[in-house]
DNA sequence: ATCCTCCCCTAC
DNA sequence: TAAGGTAGGGGAGGAT
């Protein structure tokens, strides 16, 4: 009996198609939009925000004055001093001596660090004059340690800091706005978050807006929301004053009869010290810190001076509450829709959203089948450990600890409660390691095939593709221990046994929603499938044996399989390609001949053989000229046989449209409407068939179906270059415990992180991928599962033009783009990170513990790095998007040498991969330098390495820059029928002196990220004035000057059409880079005072002015210069830029950014 | 035409 | 009680 093939695995059927978040489409005034969204978009992706003027515009002008004559005013600059936060006050000074002694020449990187030190330990003692009672701390600094300590001791020293540890997320419109509050906060060593995240201690808001408070009054130990007052009134006594009497009304109530007083300031407290960057360690503090707690009614007081006085309570006390806590957490897991509903109807009605359905729509949260946890706040009085909706890290200890105690060995529960994202910290780990989707799914690229190079049919000979598919692959590996359930029906789920593990009840799996992954031949009889729940499982098969997953028997296996099909594919020099852990086809050439059918199928028999000799296992083989019929012929014969297509004629025409590659429910369906179902439906359509196909299908899918049905698919079999890499789970997404949507988007992050160091790639571009739960759908039928979801996906480049793996970058673009999609976290089901615009690079040890990402610092400490071959195949510092890392001859490179030819200055790595069909499209004297520098390029570096895959598919990615270079090639060939008539304010000598990215810029007339300032029209005074940290001022000596901004856009499509967006238009390059690039002409690196205004300069555009971008364009700028200055380290400089962007960004960049 | 983004679909 | 991932192909529609 053969049985049909099928693909076996129920479809999810998705009803409704989700429809766009974002309707993307322009009228009239598209390029208006156009530009304004693409500058709102570089904005937010450089955070080029760039500060407006500051409230306090006396005290700026100052300054601004200061900087710009430079004048030594002691008074003054001390002023400043005190202002900065301690580390930028350190580099600050440590810049002025650097500076003093800067005699020495280029120092190593070892006398810097000495240096570095030597001068720290004058500086401490300069502190402890201020701080009084901190001076134990002098003795102690290790040389080791020291800088930490000392960053440790100065911020503690600084009173004027009085915000440290603040770190403050501003809610709608305040009045002063964010931005002003921001620069408060940064003044007096505060910080101001845009999302949520563990490091926020406050909310200010001038009300809570009722969605928001909906949020907020369903959290059990809310973060404090005060006035923007609080704020201004802390900046006016120049000290913290207790934020009680600044609780904005709408939740007054709730801290005056739920938290301790101690409570409202153990974050501040925890968050102290360990900021920017030192790597103090808070958590165990919280753990033995608890708190007194406040009774119902009883009033807040000022409790600013027990805030230093903070003690510590035995450990008894402390366990007492945590249990306290727990059995708290326990209660609710039995409590009903009833708590919630209690809870809501106790609320305020203004509280919550006017939309009816809204309100109902929250309630039914409860109707998931997680019985949701809701603590009435009023009646629960206990320590405030965790800070519901963003996630505490110090609760991390607290919740573990209590899991060790009391519920380690459940591991459905934590902590009394179902395990969830929300609840456990560490769900995701345990999901990826226990997820088969997530096994197999990842199987095919995490084993990467060692590509070798592809073997070629040569004349008179057959092509023969075997496709070879183990037999229900899991369920085979799983009998492999149970010899005994061989002729019985098995699935394999995770509520199975497994060597060592009892049988569960019966009574359970009845209605278990766990998936069978497969099953064997025998279960199949009763119409068990795979996918199917355990439970209807079990009902189609009462006496069905459950047999646990066993991931590293399949790894086991699939290694033995692949070791035997590479063999085979050695000794007939053929091609082969592994498809999924079960499964891969072979290539192989036979000379044309009678027997040569005959020979094929004693080959895939005894492969056959040898698999089941070697696994114990059984193998299905099918063989045809091409993959897609092999993958046809095993279907047909499956199980434990082997078969060989003579005539696809005859095997096409028994089969449904369905069973074909790539026809899966859904095309199926969509086929069906047109009356196509089987395959000779589609023959009879005769001469229309391909025409029709294409109409339903569309261009790409029917020509290829077209085919298929022709029997025809010139598909290699080739392992192929992966694409994209990435991590998502959308299992047990409820943010219903102390961990929320950051600390998902963390461990999605890490995991994206560890899995592209271990296969060795970075990438340039993340994509965010959201399960939305639909409005009124109903609770999933899959326990924890994600019910009836919109999809969602937004992606955004790497800031700075940057490869990465670094798990800090992706969380922030992961957390940006979940902003922009403006879904409510409560309705988020799913989540996952993808990386793509791949670039291989094993520059770092594949140590998942220990990351080390190159900086700034690295590139700029060393800027004349060499990529040159390797004979151990390492690619130390190859680790470029442009740089072809995987040969082994590379000689090119030299990422950041100076110009060496002066007709064509486009640096090879990146030319060598443009389409030379675009090349072509140039004009001819263009065309023929790039060609031949082309040309010379490849001839240089051997370039038919076929490994290098990934470097050709970067010349599609990089369109957009090619674009970008053509035009710069145009403007360097004087090519006036591309250029136009456009002037660029530059010479040809200077635009060759430039950074590659500047001359882009400005080539392409697209500088607009650099100095771009939007701003609200009706802040009007100090507006007009352009970037305020002008080198042309100061090189020459004189006052800012005013110039002319141009105005590019207007209105806004802002929230509120009432402010409307003006955009100011300056070149960065006329008012900044010439004007430094004159002063270093003029001025030696000798010159000391020089390279103090030089230091100077850049100190304003970090610190002062926050323009990573800028500054990082003003470094590059020098590094191409001929002179001294290119190789003058600047290491202050770069220590400040990395810790300003880390502020900034949350992280630093490493050296990727240098690429051009 | 050819790209890019944001999807949908398929396969394992 | 459960672990509904991962990656590629490709379409629609807008921008260039
Ligand atoms: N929905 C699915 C499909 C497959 N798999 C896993 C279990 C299978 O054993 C393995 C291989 O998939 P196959 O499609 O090759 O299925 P089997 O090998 O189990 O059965 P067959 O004999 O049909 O190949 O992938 C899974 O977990 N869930
Ligand atoms: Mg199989
Ligand atoms: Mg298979
Ligand atoms: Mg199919």
């Amino acid at each position: 009996m053969v049985k049909p093939p099928k693909t076996m695995q129920p479809e999810a059927i998705n009803l409704e198609k989700a429809g766009r978040s974002q309707n993307a489409s322009f009228g009239e005034d598209s390029f208006r939009n156009y530009m304004a969204r693409k500058i709102d978009m570089q904005r937010q992706q450089f955070g080029l925000i760039l500060p407006p003027p500051p409230p306090e515009s006396q005290e700026l002008k100052k300054g601004l004055k200061r900087r710009v004559s430079f004048s030594v005013d002691v008074k003054d600059k001390k002023e400043k001093k005190r202002k900065k936060s301690g580390i930028q006050s350190v580099l600050k000074r440590l810049q002025r001596r650097h500076g003093s002694r800067r005699k020495r020449k280029r120092a190593d990187i070892t006398e810097d660090d000495q240096h570095d030190n030597s001068f720290l330990e004058d500086d401490v003692e300069e502190f402890i004059d201020e701080t009084a009672a901190k001076s134990p701390a002098s003795d102690e600094i290790e040389s080791s340690d020291c800088e930490t300590q000392m960053h440790k001791l100065n911020i503690e020293a600084r009173k004027d800091l009085f915000f440290r540890g603040i770190v403050v997320m501003v809610n709608g419109y305040t009045d002063p706005d964010a931005e002003s509050i921001q620069r408060m906060l940064h003044k007096h060593g505060g910080d101001l978050e845009k999302y949520e995240t563990s490091r926020i201690t406050h909310i200010i808001a001038e009300r809570l807006s009722t969605a928001k408070a909906n949020i907020y009054k369903k959290q059990r130990k809310p973060t404090p929301v005060c006035y923007p007052t609080w704020i201004v009134d802390c900046v006016k006594a120049q000290s913290l004053l207790p934020y009680g009497p600044y609780l904005i009304k709408e939740v007054r109530e709730q801290f005056a009869t739920n938290g301790s007083i101690a409570d409202l300031f153990r974050r501040v407290e925890e968050n102290k010290v360990s900021r920017d960057g030192c790597s103090v360690q808070r958590g165990d503090s919280s753990l033995s810190s608890p708190s007194s707690v406040v009774k119902k009614g009883e009033l807040l007081v000022d409790e600013t001076s027990q805030y230093h006085s903070f003690t510590v309570s035995p450990v008894g006390e402390s366990l007492e509450t945590l249990q306290h806590e727990s059995s708290a957490y326990r209660e609710d897991v039995f409590s009903q829709s009833q708590d919630t509903y209690t809870l809501m109807n106790g609320l305020d009605s203004a509280d919550f959203p006017v939309d009816e359905s809204d309100r109902v729509d929250s309630s039914l949260k409860v109707t998931d089948n997680v019985t949701e946890f809701r603590v009435d706040q009023r009646i629960v009085d206990v320590p405030r450990v965790i800070n519901e909706g963003l996630s505490n890290e110090n609760s991390h200890d607290i919740v573990s600890g209590i899991a060790a105690n009391s519920s380690k060995k459940d591991s459905k529960h934590i902590n009394g409660r179902i395990r969830t994202v929300g609840t456990d910290p560490d769900f995701l780990e345990s999901f990826f390691s226990a997820s088969r989707l997530s096994f197999i799914g990842s199987f095919k690229q995490r084993v990467r095939n060692t590509s070798t190079l592809q073997n070629e049919k040569k004349v008179n000979q057959q092509r023969y593709v075997l496709h070879i598919d183990m037999d229900c692959f899991f369920a085979a590996v799983a009998l492999r221990n149970y010899p005994a359930y061989q002729d019985k029906p098995v699935v394999i789920s995770h509520f199975g046994i497994s060597p060592g593990t009892n049988e569960p009840v019966d009574e359970v799996t009845a209605t278990s929603t766990s998936e069978c992954a497969t099953c064997n031949y025998h279960a199949r009889k009763f119409g068990i499938k795979k996918g199917m729940y355990l439970g209807q499982a079990k009902q189609l098969c009462p006496d069905l044996v459950v047999l646990k997953y066993d991931f590293e028997g399949y790894e086991e296996v699939s290694q033995q399989v692949t070791d035997i099909l590479e063999e085979q594919a050695d000794l007939y020099f053929g091609n082969l390609e592994q498809v999924s852990c079960d499964e891969a086809f072979l290539e192989i050439f036979l000379e044309v001949s009678d027997e040569s059918r005959q020979k094929v199928a004693v080959i895939a028999e005894s492969i056959r053989t040898s698999i089941f000799d070697v696994t114990g296992c059984t193998a299905t083989v099918g063989v045809g000229y091409n993959k897609f019929l092999a993958k046809l012929a095993t279907d047909k014969v499956k199980p434990n046989r082997s078969f060989v297509v003579d005539n696809p004629h005859d095997l096409l025409k028994e089969l449904k449209l369905r069973d074909l590659h790539g026809i899966g429910y859904k095309l199926e369906r969509k086929l069906e409407e047109e009356q196509l179902v089987t395959v000779q439906d589609v023959w009879d359509l005769g001469k229309e068939a391909e025409g029709e196909l294409i109409r339903v299908l569309g261009p790409g899918m029917g020509k290829k179906i077209w085919l298929f049905c022709k029997g025809i698919d010139d598909r290699p079999v080739q392992p192929a270059e992966r694409k994209t890499i990435g991590a998502e789970c959308n299992y047990g997404v409820r943010f219903n415990g102390p961990y929320g949507v950051d600390h998902m988007m963390k461990g999605l992050a890490k995991e994206v992180a560890r899995r592209m160091a271990h296969v060795g790639v970075k990438g340039s571009k993340v994509s965010l991928k959201l399960k939305q739960r639909k409005q009124g759908a109903p609770p999933p039928p899959k326990f924890l599962g994600h019910g009836s979801c919109h999809n969602l996906s937004r992606c955004c480049e790497v800031p700075f033009d940057a490869v990465t793996r670094d798990s800090e970058v992706l969380f922030h673009c992961g957390m940006k783009l979940l902003d922009e999609m403006c879904v409510n976290r409560d309705d988020i089901r799913g989540m996952g990170i993808i990386v793509s615009k791949l670039v291989r690079d094993n520059t770092e040890v594949i140590d998942l513990r220990t990351r080390i990402e190159p900086s700034i610092l690295d590139y700029f400490k060393n800027p004349h790095i060499e990529v040159s071959a390797n004979d151990t195949g390492e690619r130390e510092a190859a680790n470029l998007r442009n740089s072809p890392t995987s040969s082994e001859d590379i000689s090119v490179v030299a990422v950041h040498h100076p110009p060496t030819d002066a007709d064509c200055d486009i640096d090879i790595p990146s030319l060598s991969q443009l389409h030379l069909s675009q090349v072509n499209q140039l004009p001819s004297p263009m065309r023929q330098t790039i060609l031949s520098k082309v040309d010379a390029a490849n001839k240089e570096r051997k370039i038919t390495d076929e490994r290098n895959a990934i470097s050709s598919r970067d010349a599609r990615l990089l369109q957009t820059d090619m674009r970008r270079m053509m035009k710069l090639a145009a403007v360097k060939s004087g090519d006036q029928s591309i250029l136009g008539s456009s002037d660029l304010g530059v010479s040809m000598t200077q635009l060759e002196s430039l950074p590659l990215e500047l001359q882009l810029q400005l080539a392409n007339g697209d500088d607009r990220p650099i100095g771009l300032v939007p701003r609200k029209t009706r802040n009007t005074s100090d507006l007009s004035r352009p970037v305020r940290s002008k080198f042309g001022a100061l090189a020459s000596d004189q006052s800012i000057t005013e110039f002319d901004a141009e105005v590019i856009a207007v209105d806004s499509d802002s929230d509120d059409p009432s402010v409307p967006l003006t955009v100011r238009r300056q070149s960065f390059y006329q008012e900044n880079v010439k004007p430094l690039m004159i002063f270093m002409d003029e001025n030696s690196s000798n010159n000391e005072e020089a390279v103090n205004q030089v230091l100077e300069f850049f100190h304003v555009v970090i610190a002062e002015e926050e323009r990573h971008q800028e500054a990082v364009v003003l470094l590059r700028s020098i590094r191409r210069r001929k002179d001294s200055w290119s190789a003058y380290p600047f290491n202050q400089i770069l220590d400040e830029l990395n810790s300003s962007m880390k502020r900034t960004f949350g992280y630093s960049l490493d050296r990727q950014m240098l690429e051009y």
